[in-house]
DNA sequence: ACTGTACCCTGTAGGC
DNA sequence: TGCCTACAGGGTACAG
């Protein structure tokens, strides 16, 4: 679910209320989510003053008066709400089978003034750490991601240094998070769309033989930050179980030109193309034949 | 250093 | 209505 758009738009629904909010303990109601939750997790936690709520990547990033960092992935299908007596509890914040009880609720974050951060992940595939901050930069989920392409490094010369000397395709060399860091599978191949370049396309072809950015270079280094400001505009993308802090859905899905609109006409104006459906490296990917090249 | 596959886990959609 | 399979936004660990 969740790639940059999404935790961006979570982490701006969330920064201005937990910043300053004091922490009074955490509620694990499983050991584990893909990894074990650190040990002594709540005692680490208890006390802490919040800081601005960071993203890198695909990460959260909350930083604590303590000095370590809450570092939290969305993995799949993560969801934070935040519920209580100072914010607006949205109704659909939690799923509700038919019993009524809230399923999936694995992390409440309790604040002392009574707010509560929910973290509801069915799949698992999230996960929590404790990293100090000064060991932030070289804990291994940090030391190899890539540029982040809505910030200053991002540019056709960045894609063609990086890209020129690879043989891999488009599609995987923009899903590798050590080159680009929070791209996923939707944004790749809308992004790709965007700059009509195929996903088969060698990465290579980002530069030419003197190592210079090519044309297909600048078309990239234009759309992807293009797609991923207009996903995070709309809250992002709702497939399925993805929720903005607050409980609703994003709208971005209403935009796709070739995400899971496999056989459908290419949207783009006078193409006329049909969209295909392709699996690269085991994943999905969607694009035009006929504009895309 | 690359590529492809299996795997982690739950829920849902579609075929029969 | 049920059962079975395939697939889903994430990432990692292997084998080749």
């Amino acid at each position: 679910m969740p790639e940059l758009p999404e935790v961006e738009t979570v982490r701006r629904g969330l920064v201005k209320k937990l910043t300053g909010a004091r922490i009074a303990r955490v509620e694990a109601r499983r050991p584990d989510l893909r990894f074990p939750l650190p040990e002594q997790f709540s005692e680490r936690l208890s006390g802490a003053v919040a800081g601005p709520l960071e993203r890198r990547a695909k990460y959260l990033i909350l930083p604590l008066s303590t000095g370590d960092d809450l570092v939290m992935h969305l993995g799949m299908t993560g969801r934070f709400t935040l519920v209580g007596q100072t914010s607006v509890d949205a109704p659909g914040s939690y799923i509700y089978p038919t019993g009524g009880q809230p399923v999936h609720d694995h992390v409440i974050i309790h604040f002392d003034d009574g707010r509560q951060l929910v973290y509801n992940d069915p799949r698992r595939f999230g996960f929590m750490m404790i990293v100090p901050r000064m060991a932030r930069a070289q804990h291994k989920l940090f030391a190899h991601l890539g540029v982040e392409p809505l910030g200053a490094q991002w540019n056709a010369e960045f894609l063609a240094e990086r890209g020129g000397g690879k043989k891999t395709n488009l599609k995987s060399f923009l899903m590798d998070q050590r080159n680009v860091a929070g791209l996923g599978n939707i944004y790749v191949s809308e992004a790709l769309h965007d700059a009509r370049l195929s996903p088969n396309r060698l990465s290579s072809s980002l530069a030419d033989r003197r190592g210079r950015a090519t044309v297909r270079a600048h078309r990239l280094a234009m759309a992807v930050p293009a797609v991923l400001e207009k996903a995070i505009l709309a809250g992002g993308s709702t497939l399925r179980d993805y929720r903005q802090s607050d409980g609703r859905s994003g709208a971005f899905q209403d935009n796709f030109q070739v995400y899971n609109r496999d056989g459908k006409a290419c949207l783009r104006e006078a193409c006329g193309g049909a969209v295909q459906r392709v699996v690269h490296t085991g994943r999905a990917t969607f694009y035009c034949n006929r504009c895309q090249r």
